[in-house]
DNA sequence: CTGTGCACTAAGCAAGCGCTTAGCAAGCTA
DNA sequence: TAGCTTGCTAAGCGCTTGCTTAGTGCACAG
């Protein structure tokens, strides 16, 4: 497993990279809320003040962390989407890569899909877009494989919702040595979406 | 859609549910640890202080709106699970239903589902133990469907897991007025779910 | 009419919160 | 070496938090 602090590149200062790896692990265990800017920073190695040298706020972290997953997450699956292979394959490829994505990198899943209503208005805006782009992006993926007569679904938002649920919600439930693990569970979960688009 | 304050037609006085139905409000939206003690008293009409009259704390109106939303839920799935015809209809009951219910309660399912976390440990395993039975009955359905000839799935504890984040994840995006409605998004997900099965 | 208990409020306490201020050591530039 | 910048800490400010205390109004039993 890639260690957190890798997730960010290039964010400099390192100090900056660690305090946003231990705000992870903070707002994804306990929520935004629940956490204290001494959480952050002693859980860092720091004292209260050094967040405030690195970020203007408390609610400046989380978005840092929101928007770079949901940057990652919207890449993962546009790739999927465009890549080789008739719908059905993409379809499977995009499912097995955002089930083991949120699998994998649950804790930072859980900060993207459930601390949004923490997000500043205008915070919220730029990760809302990101989002709507993810969603359309499923949306016609699947009405390109109903178009070819790939798939069989009738109500094409409502399993694009499904899929996105399916996927969604394994990072509320998965912990770290989970059977199966995240690859082999993205498999699976591949395969159930394709029987529920009635693929051939 | 019913009111709120009747989810709860056994507590006592009728200042208690109000209580409860402003905190469900609050709790939902907000989440547990941004919503203030006098956020729930305003709301219902009352001085900050009147909580602490029929609650002993915070912590325990959550316990409260939890439990009885768990306690609800289980009571719902249970009911599918051992209701008349054979376990592929009875699974579409069950989907049916769970989603409608995470539909239309969508608040008190938000916290029933998300706000987990900030339950006191005593009461995470209250509610632990009815979710785990919860489960248990959606995988004993699928195992009886599958020991029928009904499912092809292979993997019982996977599609279990599915089927039940399929429709957790409805409280999490369901906002009143969305189409299709909860009963008929209910009727669709039960069809994608017993695709999802291979169901004959 | 009096006494009792229930539901509630006004006021406020101790603790913890996000964030600021002032200052210091180390490294770089000229 | 002087002066500036960067990254950090010690201390603490103003405010909000969950919750408590003391007391009030009122329904109702005797």
């Amino acid at each position: 497993m890639t260690d957190p602090v890798d997730l960010w590149p290039d964010v400099r200062p390192d100090a900056a990279k660690r305090l946003m790896a231990s705000a992870v692990d903070a707002f994804a265990e306990r929520g935004f809320h629940a956490t204290t800017t001494r959480d952050i920073a002693t859980a860092a190695g720091m004292s209260p003040a050094a967040l405030y040298v690195h970020f203007p706020s408390k609610a400046a972290v989380l978005f840092a962390i929101s928007r770079s997953g949901h940057e990652r997450a919207l890449a993962m699956v546009s790739a999927a989407a465009a890549g080789p292979g008739d719908p059905a394959a993409r379809v499977r490829d995009l499912v097995a890569g955002f089930t083991t994505w949120h699998a994998t990198r649950h804790r930072v899943a859980r900060i993207v899909q459930y601390e949004l209503h923490a997000l500043r208005p205008a915070d919220f805006e730029v990760v809302a877009d990101l989002r709507r782009r993810t969603e359309r992006t499923v949306r016609d993926l699947i009405a390109e494989g109903v178009a070819d007569g790939l798939f069989t679904v009738a109500d094409i938002p409502t399993a694009a919702r499904a899929i996105l649920s399916l996927c969604v919600d394994v990072a509320r439930w998965y912990t770290p040595g989970a059977k199966p693990g995240p690859e082999e569970l993205g498999r699976r979960y591949a395969e159930l979406v394709a029987a529920m688009l009635g693929a051939r």
